[in-house]
DNA sequence: TAGGCCATCTGGTCCT
DNA sequence: AGGACCAGATGGCCTA
């Protein structure tokens, strides 16, 4: 079975150029591994990243799969808080080198405030960054579970590379359990010609006949129409050219 | 060098 | 009132 650019974006007509422009460019081990994960069963689930649990905002956070080195200028010196009133512990994410938020303060309005409102904007500013860090870790444990080339050469998906992704994911994923519920109820149905089914042998605890809706049928021969209601790719009869 | 992506700041709005 | 959420603005880094 060929995997063509619509059946892994099944909604790539949908997709922003832009995006789709960063999914095709990804390198041809990225486009390769992403392939193969929406085609086989080879999802790395045992990587998942415990970005969650992760509290401290360096720019390592992401590192696991940063193919270009982000933290090539380093961690920022100081941004906002960090010389601030509001005493937050974490590091910034990726920030140039020579941003200097309180320079930026100094210049600005801010500085011609009151104190307690310098002092509430700052913490306004925190609760933000924190919030964002936030998202940013969600959107890493998304990264981390999609299927692409997590290897240091690639670059990281973009924000909107990664929720257009999972979404496209999400879907093939989806289909991929209703094959696989059909070929259970079909193999269900063939043991209980010769008798009980065992426990084991019924992995979705389903009844032995799947309710599936039915469709116009492609006449299969064998057990898939007579029994699922629709022929399955997973069949062999079905994918048997007359 | 232009464009893409990103982090941060900021003010506004909504909710508890 | 304070916090969460949002969108616009700004500026830096990176890549084609």
């Amino acid at each position: 079975m060929s995997v063509g650019r619509g059946d892994l974006f099944p909604g790539s007509a949908e997709l922003p150029e832009k995006a789709m422009a960063e999914l095709k460019s990804l390198s041809g081990d990225t486009y390769l591994a992403l392939t193969q994960g929406y085609t086989t069963a080879s999802f790395p689930y045992g990587s998942v990243r415990g970005a969650e649990a992760h509290r401290g905002y360096s720019t390592s956070a992401a590192g696991d799969f940063h193919g270009a080195p982000l933290t090539k200028g380093g961690t920022a010196e100081s941004s906002g808080e960090q010389s601030g009133e509001e005493e937050d512990a974490f590091e910034p994410r990726k920030r140039s080198p020579g941003f200097d938020t309180d320079a930026k303060l100094k210049a600005g309005t801010l500085a011609k405030k009151p104190k307690e409102q310098r002092s509430l904007r700052l913490s306004i500013n925190a609760r933000e960054r924190r919030r964002m860090h936030d998202l940013n870790d969600a959107l890493d444990g998304l990264r981390s579970v999609i299927p692409y080339a997590h290897s240091p050469s690639v670059r990281k998906l973009s924000k909107i590379a990664t929720l257009l992704l999972a979404k496209n994911y999400i879907l093939m994923q989806a289909q991929a359990l209703e094959e696989m519920r059909r070929l259970v109820a079909y193999l269900n149905q063939g043991q209980s010609l010769t008798g009980p089914i065992p426990a084991a042998l019924t992995p979705f605890g389903q009844a032995a006949v799947y309710p599936f809706s039915g469709t116009a049928l492609a006449a299969c021969p064998e057990k898939c129409a007579a029994f699922s209601g629709t022929p399955s790719a997973l069949c062999k009869h079905c994918n048997e050219k007359p």
